[in-house]
RNA sequence: GGUGCCAUCGCCAAGUGGUAAGGCCGCAGCCUGCAAAGCUGCUAUCCCCAGUUCAAAUCUGGGUGGCACCUCCA
């Protein structure tokens, strides 16, 4: 396996600390919104990562958090007159069934904030203790960038021009205008946890590395986590701060591989919440198959930036159509184990920093070549073995082509419809018996005014949704 | 202003020193009652200029044009 690290700014190859195991930490998200695609963008990378190592052989421990304490939680909670929970708890379980739609798998830990603050207390205590961290007359505590030596190497920045840079008018409490807060005190009785330093909030980079801390990290080994990834705006300040955290409360860095997804843009300009374009997740499954937003947010590289338009998902679909009709074209045959060296090509190129591009070229390919043989006379049963066993595997490594290939062509037509369609299909198939072209040809005008387009295949007749 | 990324066929997009993958669209053909689907064939010298090299889309320098981060953000 090798990886694009976005620290060292080069490829490497990946050599875990602990041999045949992988620790692995995503940055997830804060759940006060609905997701949107950069969410479903960043989630997908680091599903396929994981699938890609667990497809090599390797023990894979991902873990990715949900943020359910934040200002902007408690803003929203505020004005819709709702208990900061009640707002946490929907948007995690949108999330999570979001990304089930989207075929991304549940990370194997996800710890939350709010459960976590004894991990948080106990770092910023030993951060104070270390002289990393001071407690300013208001009861908030900082972190003393001054005091670490490395900090800013992630970012390759410049402390003087950061300074510089502050536009945000600095508390005065602040040693320097870098030094961010670990925990910031509340004393207008909103909500808030209890601390040694009074009541307050923990801040917002302090959670990851805690957590990190806490479920991942072993005793004795150079770094937390064997990966930390996110999306590419992460990297400063939060990763950076990340880092400095974990550096200075413990004797090991925070991570040996660091990856970055590129952003989703849409029309050319960065999807955000600011900008207020954001295109929500929930929006877009309802006019798309979960599984053809996957297949198009996984068809350029991770790294790339991603402008998303509807002409690209549209051709991205029917791409992903061709798969789902080799596998009409084989339903119902044994899935096959067996390996094969298609299996073995896809994987390296996989392996190869998760280059899903060229993966499916490869799968184009594949499709081609097999429905080519198909096509000519025999019963091609060891190609259809070895095929199966290939759409196996693409299932597993890729998520890709994990329905029914029926439903999968059914995509939003409601059971009234589909009874009408059966019913006008078996009318045009009457007029064809009789010869009836002019007939039968009229009522496949009628079904293609539906959206819907049919193919007589020596199996029968059948339907897809345009 | 600082830092960094990118520029490949009409569109999307791999390839990062050895002579341009793949998909969409288009054209022609096979198949089909006709279609659809499937298959076959056809379509780029890689933003510009200079340099290094036997060899460059790929390295170096200089342009031009996009974009991102530096503020909450995946």
């Amino acid at each position: 396996m090798h990886i694009y690290d976005s620290v060292e700014k080069t490829k490497r190859k990946f050599i875990p600390q602990e041999a045949g195991k992988v620790s692995l930490y995503v940055c997830g998200p804060t759940v006060y919104d609905n997701a949107h695609l950069g969410h479903a963008k960043s989630a997908l990378v680091f599903d396929l990562l994981t699938r890609v190592l667990q497809a090599d052989g390797l023990d894979v421990t991902y873990a990715r958090n949900i943020t359910d304490i934040d200002d902007k939680i408690i803003k929203k909670a505020q004005e819709l007159g709702k208990d900061i929970q009640e707002i946490t708890d929907f948007y995690t379980d949108v999330f999570h069934k979001e990304m089930q739609a989207i075929g991304v798998r549940p990370p194997d830990i996800e710890p939350k904030a709010t459960q976590n603050l004894d991990a948080m207390q106990s770092m910023i205590a030993t951060l104070i203790e270390n002289n990393h961290a001071y407690v300013t007359e208001d009861g908030d505590v900082y972190f003393d960038t001054a005091s670490d030596s490395q900090y800013l190497s992630l970012s390759k920045r410049f402390q003087e021009e950061e300074s510089k840079q502050e536009r945000i008018a600095s508390s005065s409490m602040k040693k320097n205008p870098a030094d961010f807060a670990l925990w910031k005190s509340v004393k207008d009785g909103s909500v808030s946890f209890s601390s040694a330093y009074g009541a307050g909030r923990p801040g917002w980079h302090l959670e990851c590395s805690a957590m990190i801390e806490k479920h991942l990290a072993k005793p004795n080994t150079a770094f937390s986590v064997d990966i930390h990834g996110g999306g590419a705006d992460l990297l400063f300040p939060h990763h950076e701060n990340e880092a400095a955290q974990t550096r200075c409360s413990s004797n090991h860095a925070l991570a040996n591989y660091w990856m970055h997804n590129g952003f989703v843009n849409i029309n050319g300009e960065k999807m955000s919440k600011s900008l207020g374009n954001s295109f929500f997740l929930k929006d877009a499954l309802k006019e798309y198959d979960g599984e053809v937003l996957r297949f198009y947010l996984l068809g350029t590289h991770y790294r790339s930036n991603f402008n998303f338009n509807t002409q690209d998902l549209q051709s991205a679909k029917k791409r992903l159509d061709k798969l789902y009709r080799l596998k009409k074209r084989l339903f119902g045959l044994a899935v096959s184990e067996e390996k094969t060296p298609f299996q073995e090509q896809l994987l390296s190129i996989l392996k190869d920093d998760l280059n899903t591009s060229s993966a499916n070229a490869l799968i184009d390919e594949m499709i081609a070549k097999t429905n080519e043989t198909l096509d000519t006379p025999g019963k091609h049963k060891l190609l259809k073995r070895e095929t199966m066993a290939n759409l196996s595997f693409i299932e597993q490594v890729l998520g890709f082509g994990v329905k029914n290939p029926f439903e999968y062509f059914q995509f939003g037509v409601d059971a009234q419809t589909k009874a009408h369609l059966e019913e006008l299909i078996n009318k045009r198939n009457l007029a064809k018996e009789a010869k009836d072209f002019a007939q039968s040809d009229k009522i496949r005008e009628e079904i293609l005014a539906l959206g819907v387009n049919l193919m007589d295949t020596p199996n029968g007749t059948f339907w897809e949704k345009i």
